[in-house]
DNA sequence: TTGAAAGCGCTAACAC
DNA sequence: GTGTTAGCGCTTTCAA
């Protein structure tokens, strides 16, 4: 900048100013900035203008695991909206442990980033919760409820995970099943709000408490796991439920291993489309949802609470908006998957 | 930091070489800073130290389309072995634009990262050419091969896609296959490593060149388009292979929609493992790689250039180091999408 | 071994 | 409207 001052004999503050789109300046300097900017191809040090500014338009991104479809999907939607606003996404896979979770949080912190996008390991981590406590910045949870403050503070985008599965087992019941399994992840929000949708299509009908639930994490190997769990049980299940691709996956493998025929001996819904739930034969029913805009929505929270923030008295910035939660649809979409049970159950 | 020295009465000179294990630091002074930056809960800024030292420990990772599994696993693979070593990675998907890969390279080098991971969107693209040949960090490039200086200048890791493609097409070929119809995306490496290997495999038998290729953009509709026109043509092919996973889909909606069936109407063959692959019935044979690896040596790769920098005459840091190319493997898992033809060509 | 001082590249008062 | 100056938070000569 030092050059481009000289070059065009002015002081490096008129630069700065032409730069950054400053109204008081005259065109004539405008040009010749421009000028000598061009002819240098010159290009401000956005790490010197952070320090300066005390805003890095950046923002990190904590996530379980990228390689998950769910979560790659999620993170296309949120840095595709950062990147619209300037912002830039700085990216960490947590492996889902809380441990991580805290310590990309606290480098991120040090990194002076602007914001945290947070789809955290656990909800209940007492380090996480601890740190989040003191993050000055303004934070978006992704599919994720914090107990207490923290959770007050934080903004948070949801999925309406319950009123989708009350479709989807109230589909399976009126098809005829009452055992039906669920497959479960981590005890998160997402599980709990899939518990309450079966147990409300249960309910709706009247219908005693039949149905068998299996918890674990999201991995394919507790999806297989859980599926023999609930395929040997006395009563073997005529329709499982998997919370999640990963649950699918295991469940699948199981399922062929028995050689049972999907929609035929078994009814399978899954949650979250992928391309094994469109393409398989017979295709797959999911609780789906529009996972793009998940985190297209939680940039835009994140991003909203950034550009209504004012200097504080102590000289930090603090939004003067207040925290937002957003909640997104899903829906139930049935398909061959599902059909009556073999052995229909007694009316 | 300022109060951490007022508060331990050193300077901030010594707090800096505590924090930094410089050698010359007296225990006693070690022990007073230390006690002081506990007590403050001081965590040092990123930023201020980056500008300072020159380096960022931070990493810009341009990616086609985060949410294509192939690349979430790169990406993944990548961003671990980075923060394995204290890099942070920053993510922006390029929308298979090249322009939209200069924009994201000009942006890092503004942000002044210490090294770039290309998955570009293009292998030829002047604009993005004469932008790498002027970028000063190291560059290491994933399953891209660039023409000129600049592909001399930047390490790569790349896919022995031909190999893998050779067994594949050669599996086909002793199965009775003649009309293999094969869809590719971008003319990039992997294309015409790919189409390299198809030709091979004739070759090695001696048999007359009897494919038909497709060539487009690495999306599902490409893969449906060409499947039409394979499956359409006046010889219509009897084996199809898809050059990635959207191309599969795309492939196996068409697929489907004719109502023929995998494994016994038309063989199918595909490139790199997904749940799809391994779960569709039949299973689907595949060229299948570690992408995870490739993700991780290639950030690997970086990381030797990187930790071998040396300051240069003019101030700046120049890796010692040659830069590297990497070829890893891949390999063809025969799966029941292959048989032999329906109507048996003419041994 | 430690401290004082300069400065990384930029911006924001403040003065002219 | 433009220049001068101070300083963001840190590291690194240099001198003591």
């Amino acid at each position: 900048m030092r050059e481009v001052a000289d070059l065009a004999g002015v002081a490096m503050s008129s630069v700065s100013r032409v730069l950054s789109g400053h109204p008081d300046v005259s065109p004539a300097m405008r040009q010749r900035v421009m000028a000598a900017v061009d002819s240098l191809g010159y290009q401000p040090d956005l790490l010197a203008q952070s320090l300066r500014r005390r805003e890095t338009l950046s923002v990190g991104f904590v996530v379980g695991d990228i390689s998950n479809p769910l979560q790659s999907q999620i993170a296309l939607g949120a840095e595709t909206a950062l990147r619209s606003r300037n912002y830039s996404m700085l990216l960490t896979n947590s492996e889902n442990e809380p441990a991580l979770d805290t310590s990309h949080i606290r480098l991120f912190q040090q990194r002076r980033v602007d914001g945290l996008l947070l789809s955290l390991a656990a909800e209940d981590d007492p380090q996480t919760l601890a740190l989040l406590g003191a993050v000055e910045t303004p934070i978006v949870l992704i599919d994720r409820e914090l107990r207490g403050d923290v959770g007050r503070r934080a903004s948070a985008v949801l999925s309406d995970h319950r009123s989708g599965m009350r479709d989807a087992v109230g589909h399976l019941l009126d098809l005829g099943h009452r055992r039906i399994g669920m497959i479960l992840g981590q005890p998160m929000r997402f599980s709990r709000e899939r518990l309450e949708g079966l147990k409300d299509a249960y309910e709706a009908r009247g219908l005693a408490p039949t149905y068998a639930v299996v918890e674990g994490q999201l991995e394919p190997r507790h999806g297989r796991a859980a599926t023999q769990t609930l395929l040997d049980a006395a009563e073997p299940a005529t329709a499982l439920v998997a919370g999640g691709n990963q649950l699918l996956n295991g469940a699948l493998a199981e399922i062929q291993q028995r050689g049972l025929r999907v929609g035929g001996d078994l009814s399978l819904v899954s949650c979250d489309e992928i391309s094994l739930t469109q393409l398989y034969q017979p295709p797959i029913a999911v609780v789906r949802r529009d996972t793009r805009a998940l985190g297209r929505r939680a940039a835009e929270l994140l991003l909203s609470q950034l550009e209504s923030q004012e200097e504080g008295d102590d000289g930090r910035m603090r939004s003067t908006r207040a925290p937002e939660t957003v909640l997104l649809p899903t829906e139930f979409v049935a398909r061959p998957s599902c059909a009556p049970p073999a052995a229909p159950a007694a009316a």
